[in-house]
RNA sequence: GGAGAGUUGGCAGAGCGGUAAUGCAGCGGAUUGCUAAUCCGUCAACCUUUAAUUCGGAUGCAGAAGUUCAAAUCUUCUACUCUCCGCCA
């Protein structure tokens, strides 16, 4: 979230930003309950300044056997008084505890400006669209025949948007998994974690899903618990209510976890196959960094996602995403989306975001500046490296050869213990 | 599921109705001098004020409600942590 003292002190800049967002969130409403809350503060200031000083005197009368008790009865309607300018308070804070939760993050100077997704400047084309000498089969179709996924007994189980992958695509899903994992920790210095997939409301709220995104979880109301739609969640909770020393800065894990969308209102759209699931798994990368480098870590975190597609040889493009389409708690956003064949466009597969203390501010996490001595707000940011549904689509897509196999690329060859995938 | 103990500043830790000791670490300063020590100040977030990182005020003891002139301290509820028992992969 942002501070409302920032809101107050950047009215114009805020409700820019909120214009750049395509946000309709009204801060007038917040500004007016900051005003509110300030007289109430004051209010009730003066009189508890006023109880302490007799409380005081009443403390040292009793102390000396004296009587104190006209000072009581005077204090009885000052108490009184307090009470009621203090309800009236709590009832300002939560309104603007309400409001403020929906307000998204500011847009970075550096992001184009756009309403939707033609505003997105594509920056970066990497490799080369594949070439056919036949005509490429879709994922679903090659899944069917290499007997690599099962949509159909899924069904059974959890219904449609659980995917259910069998035999060599089990195999490959958690080669994927391991490759991922492995490269970022051996060659870009993450450290490796495997979080909880469950938390609760208040990490929720700390990344930004609750409240605005309550529709979009699966929740376990007996344990007020949630599925979490990404390792961001716990991962970024991970150093919540901490003071982290500067000099470990930054801090970079890796995580695997499955992730769980219940997708509300976007049925009917991308229904085929793997390329809008309800559960699917994902290589999360989350960094804490100092507010001064976190651009920069930004520019590294898109480099490291981007490594795994070079290193699997995929065809894919950078985009930078518009003002429009920056998601709530981003300042700024890079998506890489990867070559399907089949479908002949390109497919989300990661973003990767700059939160700046958006998250951190919540989630209160804060370093201890060196030369200041004071503790500050570190930023957080994150990216998928990778997503597998899409990885796995324009894998199989790419490398498939005339005859239906799969002729792997040779990063997964250790992991798959073979180079090719044939027909059973 | 049952029983018990606990939750205080960055950390450690006292206080158990009169308004948060003390230690360590951090930051600032002073002083003596030299593989460092000693002393002083400061040390979340908030409001107000200021030329100011200035003065002041209020808050703050897991969270909420209550009793009281006054709550870290008493009462109730909630959350979390730990220990033991039971059940289970």
């Amino acid at each position: 979230m942002l501070s409302l003292k920032y809101i107050r002190e950047n009215t114009d800049y805020v409700q820019d930003s909120l214009t750049r967002k395509q946000s309709r969130v009204n801060i007038s409403n917040l500004l007016e309950f900051d005003i509110q809350r300030r007289n109430c503060l004051k209010e009730v200031e003066v009189l508890r300044a006023e109880k302490n000083q007799v409380s005081s005197s009443i403390a040292e009368l009793k102390k000396g056997g004296e009587n104190a008790q006209e000072d009581i009865l005077a204090m009885r309607t000052v108490s009184n008084k307090i009470k009621a300018v203090e309800t009236e308070l709590r009832k300002v804070e939560e309104s603007i505890a309400n409001d403020i939760y929906y307000v998204p993050n500011i847009v970075h100077s550096s992001v184009p400006v756009g309403k939707d997704e033609t505003g997105n400047v594509v920056i970066k084309k990497w490799g080369d669209v594949p070439d056919f000498s036949f005509k490429p089969k879709d994922h679903l179709r090659l899944g069917e025949d290499l007997k690599l996924f099962d949509f159909k007994r899924s069904v059974k189980m959890a219904g449609a948007g659980f995917p259910l992958y069998t035999g060599l695509g089990a195999k490959l899903e958690r080669a994927l998994i391991n490759f991922m994992l492995d490269y970022h920790v051996s060659k870009h210095n993450y450290t490796e974690l495997f979080p909880p997939f469950l938390a609760h409301a208040e990490a929720m709220q700390n990344t930004g899903q609750l409240p605005k995104f309550k529709d979009d979880m699966y929740e376990i109301p007996e344990d007020a618990l949630y599925c979490i739609p990404t390792a961001e969640v716990p991962v970024t909770n991970m150093h919540q209510g901490e003071i982290i020393p500067e000099s470990e800065l930054p801090i970079k894990y890796a995580a695997y976890s499955a992730c769980f969308r219940r997708e509300a209102g976007s049925y009917g759209k991308d229904t085929k196959g793997l390329i809008r699931v309800h559960q699917f798994n994902k290589v999360e990368l989350v960094k804490f960094v100092h507010p001064d480098n976190s651009y920069k870590e930004l520019e590294t975190l898109l480099e490291n996602a981007e490594a795994i597609l070079q290193a699997l040889g995929l065809h894919y493009r950078v985009l930078e995403l518009c003002s429009g389409e920056l998601s709530f708690s981003a300042a700024k956003c890079y998506d890489l989306e990867v070559w399907s064949p089949a479908e002949n466009k390109y497919l989300e597969v990661s973003s990767c975001s700059n939160f700046e203390n958006f998250q951190s501010r919540r989630s209160n996490i804060r370093y201890r500046n060196k030369s200041t001595g004071k503790s500050e707000l570190i930023h957080t940011l994150n990216g998928s490296g990778l997503a597998t549904p899409r990885l796995m689509v324009a894998l199989l897509e790419t490398y498939q050869q005339e005859d239906g196999r799969i002729k792997l690329p040779a990063a997964l060859h250790p992991f798959m213990n073979m180079e090719i995938i044939a027909i059973p």
